[in-house]
RNA sequence: GCUGCUGUGGCUCAGAGGCAGAGCACGUCCUUGGUAAGGACGGGGUCAUGGGUUCGAUUCCCAUCAGCAGCUCCA
């Protein structure tokens, strides 16, 4: 099925499931139904949840509507009509009130009629093969303050293999998560009873997380940026004066009160940078001022929001701050853009997606200079031949930004990179810099991330290659396999041979060889080096590639060579 | 934060109103084995926490905390 299809094909779906729930719940309200990106759902509401016996009723009769191969038509009505006939559903009135043309349209199947825009397909029959996901509780229009839907969600097919397909995606999206494979893989845990949301690094994901961080800093010392440091924490007026105590109150930890003074801990790196800045008076000569820093920050984010390490309390953003002129906006942004396709590319993501979001309806600064930045933005995107899409008003209040999402194994979309215009800052702080002609002017600041957060895209990265790290991140490179405890000696040999070079271990255990491979496969260590008499007897050693097996036996130089050289 | 579901050894999960279970992992011993699990024995649990019902609660009820799915919000 192509797009169109599909969309079709889900929306019949899911009004099926709103025909089957109004069959066996009259009164319950109908809300909207669409097909997703993956399926469909429908949200309803009704005094009590769903159970999951009521989901077996719904799914049954669903099979009989499907069975009865009812057909689907299409009805045309004045608005006034409409009215009438969506008296006893608020919601559906409440969409009807926002349309704007005279007419509108109605989809029927039998007894079910349903105010809807369509597409559909023709008849009920057509919906071969689906399965009802999973409930959730949705609000009404997205809104909190509205009132709480319950939706269910659903999956179809025309054929059973694509049903079994999806189920089977499903099942492998849950090997690959990254929560499973970071206790597994013994990368980090969470301990929820000491504090949710906080993410303590083992040795493995610590080491993985070095060589990221290392690589990290030094492409920003060779591209123009320089490293900072800041604390972890400050008084707090120094967070009434950047506005976070106002704006983003809600995201931070409470005060901590010390002697006389209250402290608060960082919900974000700018005003400390912003600080450092303010040590001295800048030139125009002195711009662009590129300032990096991997710094650990802390929100307070909502209980229900957390999510192993995509959504955390405590994380490491890597940040970086410009200072330039309004005219070097659209270089620094090219410069920005083309630095984040380099690491992304470098970790294996070419799959992401762009967003330019503008003015929103709350803002600072004046409108020309949002006209400008935008614009700069998009000139920036366009001259580096990067495809986005521009998201209207969802520009933070103190400038436009550009988004970049990268997917997870479940098609979730996770913000990583960040590039943000900021004038507002710069107000609140009162930078300046001398111009040209002797005068003091505000720079422009720009925040911006790449990998955005550290937990965030380790735990992206993790599912990305489900565990099976590229060699230059793999933090065992190589593990050395003696066939038997004889052999210890000559393994020993070997290992000082590698590890001038690789990570590498050995797996000293009494065990048989199969068992040492099967246990270097599962922790997905990239290559595996096994000695015994013959190698013992030859110098040489075996060398075996995880998930692919034996490669051959060479000399260990040989073997140090290739994979220097990624001739394997 | 909202709605639903869930909380039993390190992990995955069974279980039942009346002495708490399995597999894996872990420890000891035996085995020295050539490309994905060798064998025997053993240690380990206030059944998330706090209340309530009951002769008796890990099991039933309530609350809290936390996890999961989704919604809203976000890196």
């Amino acid at each position: 099925m192509d797009n169109e299809q599909k969309e079709r094909y889900w929306h019949t779906s899911s009004h099926i499931l709103a025909h089957a729930v109004k069959k066996l719940f009259p009164d319950i309200k109908l809300g909207t139904g669409p097909a997703i990106e993956n399926g469909f759902y429908y949200d309803f509401f009704l005094e009590t949840p769903f159970t999951p016996a009521d989901m077996e009723n719904i799914s049954k009769e669903m099979k009989n509507i499907i069975r009865q191969n009812i057909p689907v038509e299409k009805i045309s009505v004045s608005k006034d009509k409409a009215k009438e006939m969506l008296k006893d559903e608020p919601f559906k009135l409440e969409i009807l009130e926002g349309i704007q043309a005279d007419t509108v349209t109605f989809y029927r199947q039998g007894d079910f009629i349903d105010l809807c825009e369509g597409p559909h397909i023709q008849s009920t029959g057509e919906i071969k093969h689906f399965k009802l996901l999973h409930t959730a509780a949705s609000y009404w229009r997205g809104d909190e303050n509205r009132e709480s839907m319950q939706r269910i969600y659903g999956i179809s097919f025309p054929e059973k293999k694509d049903l079994d397909e999806y189920l089977l995606f499903l099942k492998e999206a849950k090997e690959r998560d990254h929560r499973t494979l970071g206790a597994k893989l013994d990368l980090f845990s969470l301990h929820p009873e000491y504090g949710s949301g906080l993410i303590f690094w083992h040795p493995k994901g610590a080491l993985v997380r070095k060589i990221i961080e290392d690589f990290w800093k030094d492409v920003h010392l060779q591209k123009g940026y320089e490293l900072v440091n800041t604390p972890h924490i400050a008084d707090i007026s120094l967070w009434e004066k950047s506005g976070h105590t106002g704006f983003y109150q809600e995201n931070m930890f409470a005060p901590i009160q010390m002697d006389k003074k209250v402290f608060q801990l960082k919900p974000m790196n700018c005003p400390f940078h912003i600080l450092i800045y303010n040590t001295k008076l800048r030139s125009y000569r002195d711009f662009p001022i590129r300032w990096a820093e991997l710094g650990t920050v802390y929100r307070y984010e909502k209980q229900g929001v957390l999510h192993g390490l995509m959504r955390v309390r405590g994380f490491t953003q890597d940040d970086a701050h410009i200072f330039c002129t309004e005219t070097q906006i659209e270089e620094e942004v090219i410069k920005v853009l083309e630095l984040v396709t380099f690491f992304l590319g470098k970790f294996g993501f070419s799959d992401y997606k762009i967003f330019l979001s503008t003015m929103p309806e709350k803002f600072v600064g004046s409108p020309d200079s949002w006209e400008k930045a935008t614009t700069a933005l998009g000139n920036a995107l366009k001259k580096t031949g990067m495809a986005y899409e521009e998201d209207p008003g969802e520009g933070v209040f103190y400038g436009p930004k550009i988004d970049i999402k990268i997917k997870d194994c479940l098609n979730r979309e996770w913000q990583c990179s960040t590039i943000q215009v900021d004038f507002n800052i710069p107000e609140r702080f009162d930078l300046k810099y001398t111009d040209t002609d002797g005068s003091f002017k505000t720079p422009i600041l720009i925040h911006r991330a790449i990998l955005g957060s550290i937990e965030r895209f380790f735990g992206v990265l993790i599912e990305h290659y489900k565990g099976n790290f590229p060699f230059w991140l793999a933090p065992e490179q190589i593990r050395i396999l003696p066939i038997s405890d004889k052999h210890l000696a000559y393994a020993e040999t070997v290992l000082n041979i590698f590890e001038q070079h690789f990570r590498t271990q050995i797996d000293k255990r009494g065990e048989k060889i199969n068992r040492k491979i099967r246990d270097a496969e599962d922790e997905k260590v990239p290559y595996m080096i096994i000695v015994g008499d013959k190698e013992e007897e030859n110098n040489t050693a075996a060398l075996r590639k995880h998930g692919e097996g034996m490669i051959g036996t060479f000399t260990a130089e040989d073997i140090i060579q290739k994979l220097k050289t990624s001739k394997i």
